[in-house]
DNA sequence: TTACAAAATATTTTTGAAATATTGATTAAT
DNA sequence: ATTAATCAATATTTCAAAAATATTTTGTAA
């Protein structure tokens, strides 16, 4: 068949989607008797999926003693924030330099997708989170989409899914303030003031941050 | 046992160096049955291996299609490069102002180290190039080691090693130069300068880039 | 030559079990 | 009561072989 996902690669998308959004607790074990029994699929698969998962810093594998759920540390959270503010000012930088008319039609849309969302938003609605977090990845994703380098896109997909795992698990939405940095970066990028977007695109990470470390109880 | 590495780990770690001295050739396939006899472990450790290493970027999985040493290609150099120097450059600052005593211990014997076995290289003697990029990669380390993000060290340990798989399959030594390049990184980090340290390590590494791209035949 | 179907090839996935290591509980000794 | 050693239970790692699925090649008819 055309365009199926293989077993594996849905498996690791299912789990992946569980680690991000909570399901799967930070720390908690990985036993591949109930793995399997949740995701019913084979144990090499599993194990497939779980060392991927580990390559990528989601899960953590101990040499014969199983695999574990990342767990949360505060210096994690900000050493992935600070890691995120250094390859994503530096890709914004490129992007903005290069970014032709398709890719500004596409930032337009993004942004515009993402405008819709974040007015329907408030702290109560937990439904709507996930796809305003696609709409979120989608806009950052946009801005940066110019930037030329395949290695530093997969590098940033990296660290902003494993951002995004604490931002969905510690954070609500902040309202108004996020609505205006988002906004900030957008207008900055489109009239290709890269010195102002990465200034706002800084801002925005680090007040979630700390907006984060406030809530973070260790 | 005691710190035995598991038939796992081992194998990931033959099959990646492998690919990182070109054994396994850019691009070529790595089917499944061949890998089995040259690496005797059952299929499902292969697979798990080859799908780590994929996560890591030293081999492509193409779903259905099997698997591959990663290509190599003059936009894939310049860009490792590039985010080599980006990371690295970032590490190096922090870590000459956070290192200790025993950070600065450890790097006057890391370049000790490198000067000895660098004074006695020269481009035919291929015998030793192992053990040289392994001088060489403990003196990078040690740089930045006190930089204080293990997150940081892992991005740029993935980084160095692909960056490192083109300049073992491409490079020869490039002598004098190369040398002096790595005493002025060494100078400066020991008095704690780093502006001049990064400066030297931009040029350091983007002279090693040149050399392969001069080399790189498409 | 093109298009389609069938065969051959290769990979993915499952299953189940053997080998190995860790964990937990029980018992013996200090 | 604490520590140490041993045995049983639990979990992980590894293997082998076959079934299911997809891709590639081959052969045949239009």
């Amino acid at each position: 068949m055309k365009n199926m996902d293989t077993i594996g690669s849905s498996t690791y998308k299912k789990i992946k989607r569980d680690i991000i959004f909570g399901e799967l607790k930070p720390s908690s074990k990985l036993k591949l008797d109930e793995i399997k029994k949740k995701y019913p699929v084979s144990l090499s698969t599993i194990r497939e999926t779980l060392n991927r998962l580990s390559s990528e810093g989601f899960v953590l594998a101990e040499e014969q003693r199983g695999f574990f759920v990342s767990p949360f540390s505060r210096d994690d959270l900000i050493e992935i924030a600070k890691l995120r503010i250094l390859l994503e000012s530096y890709a914004l930088n490129l992007s903005l330099k290069n970014g032709d008319t398709d890719w500004e039609g596409n930032l337009v849309a993004a942004h515009h997708k993402l405008s819709l969302i974040e007015n329907k938003m408030d702290n109560k609605n937990k439904d709507i989170v996930e796809s305003w977090k696609k709409y979120d990845w989608e806009f950052h994703l946009a801005c940066i989409a110019a930037c030329g380098s395949k290695n530093l896109m997969a590098l940033h997909s990296n660290l902003f899914d494993r951002y995004l795992r604490y931002q969905i698990i510690l954070l609500q939405f902040r309202g108004e303030e996020e609505i205006d940095e988002h906004n900030q970066i957008y207008n900055f990028s489109k009239e290709r003031d890269a010195d102002n977007a990465i200034k706002y695109l800084k801002i925005h990470i680090e007040k979630g941050l700390e907006h984060a470390l406030d809530l973070f109880q260790d």
